[in-house]
DNA sequence: CTCATTTGTTAATGATATTCACTTAAATTA
DNA sequence: TAATTTAAGTGAATATCATTAACAAATGAG
């Protein structure tokens, strides 16, 4: 180990080999859909036999955890950079971008949508722990925004939200903990699920729900609640 | 063909057969999870050889597509029975009594639920019209609800849902027209679907989400927002 | 150079869904 | 009633999947 990096050739390579894996099941799912994610696929796709990535995966579970993970990250991503040349004072309009930006993100990639979202498939069982992090990580930028929002002119807000029922309060407060960076009052907090949730639910009818297809294609009724949203809030444009 | 049921004798025990069949899916369901549905076990339950499963369905797919429309109309029932004993005019009550209905019935079968709304199985699109009606029971049981509810007493709706622009107001007509009993307004059909979609999210991410296992346990959230919804509906007791 | 670790292979196991050819039982028809 | 058509079920076979075990080649450290 002479280690002017931090890494070592060996794991370097191990590194790019498995953000290679990652490509390579990302490729495949973007063609045949999530639920037909395959090792053997894979590894006959990257020129190798199937049982060499269990060098780099435990299981197949390993990886699913792995991609969910990284979607949530690359969501977050996209979010942060939608919101960064926005003016950091007009809320109304950080808020519906970052709403609308949710949504785009959704469609121009389903299959991780789809994987982070959908019901555990073929026997997996959800690293819930492994991946909380990473999905929280949507819900802070949200309620972030909305506290910085609030801190600047209060905003409307269920007053139901404001005298939750102990197990509420205790629930929350409990999730409060998880962002130790900032604060984000209990009722902001509570806001901030309600809209995360209003919002996956638009998204997911519109990639695999039940209602006929083009009910919610083109996002015009998410639109529309995106503007309720604000306009319940009291967010105004500056 | 003697006929004085509608159905043969063979008819009828193809019937009891085809019922069997999906019992043993439940049941094994109910045990193992949704995602570990498989023939073999299903026929191993019934004494069976796998193949015979398939002169029952045409492959595993639809069966599952049977399960999900059996699970569909297993809800509806269930809400619809939940309404009866209950005053026809006490609309709060009667909207409250059905979506906590609702949370209950999802959380009795997990597994239906999950079968219900998780994420498409691959090559799954096509079951979708099969599996509407059955799926869209419900949306009525609330429209229709919220329609009495409006009539005897105008509700407060948002006032962007009265002048939804163009592409909403088509998608929403042409979703009208599949309640032909009988007609929901353009408003309180987007109420229904944004009520639907906000506590079906609230259960799923109680269910299968990845926010702390603990925040939505208990539906006290739930209950919260169910108020919330009768409050701003300006649903009171009567 | 030598030895241990890492990374890959091949072969094997047990599970899955599905198809085919064949048999047996039942219902329909002559 | 006898003959024949139809349905239901079996067993064997195929192809796929994830996973494990035993072994070989490459790689890095001392």
């Amino acid at each position: 180990m002479h280690s002017t990096s931090s890494l070592s050739r060996r794991e370097r390579l191990r590194e790019t080999t498995i953000e290679e894996i990652k490509e390579a099941a990302r490729q495949q799912m973007a063609e045949q859909g999530a639920a037909a994610l395959s090792l053997g696929a894979i590894a006959r796709a990257m020129g190798m036999t199937t049982p060499a990535l269990y060098r780099y995966f435990e299981n197949r579970d390993a990886l699913v955890t792995a991609l969910i993970i990284d979607a949530y990250h690359s969501l977050a991503d996209t979010l942060e950079d939608a919101l960064a040349p926005l003016p950091a004072t007009d809320y109304a309009l950080r808020l519906q971008t970052l709403l609308l930006s949710y949504r785009l993100w959704a469609l121009q990639h389903p299959q991780d949508y789809t994987l982070c979202h959908g019901a555990p498939l073929a026997g997996y069982e959800g690293a819930a722990d492994a991946i909380r992090p990473a999905a929280l990580r949507t819900l802070k930028i949200i309620g972030f925004l909305l506290t910085e929002a609030d801190a600047a002119s209060p905003l409307h807000l269920p007053p139901s939200y404001f005298q939750p029922p102990a197990p509420v309060r205790e629930t929350l407060e409990a999730l409060q903990g998880v962002f130790p960076e900032r604060d984000i009052p209990i009722p902001l907090l509570t806001f901030t699920i309600m809209t995360w949730i209003q919002v996956h639910g638009l998204i997911w009818q519109e990639l695999s729900g039940h209602l006929p297809a083009r009910l919610l294609q083109g996002g015009a009724l998410y639109q529309m609640e995106v503007q309720l949203i604000c306009q319940r809030l009291g967010l105004a444009l500056p």
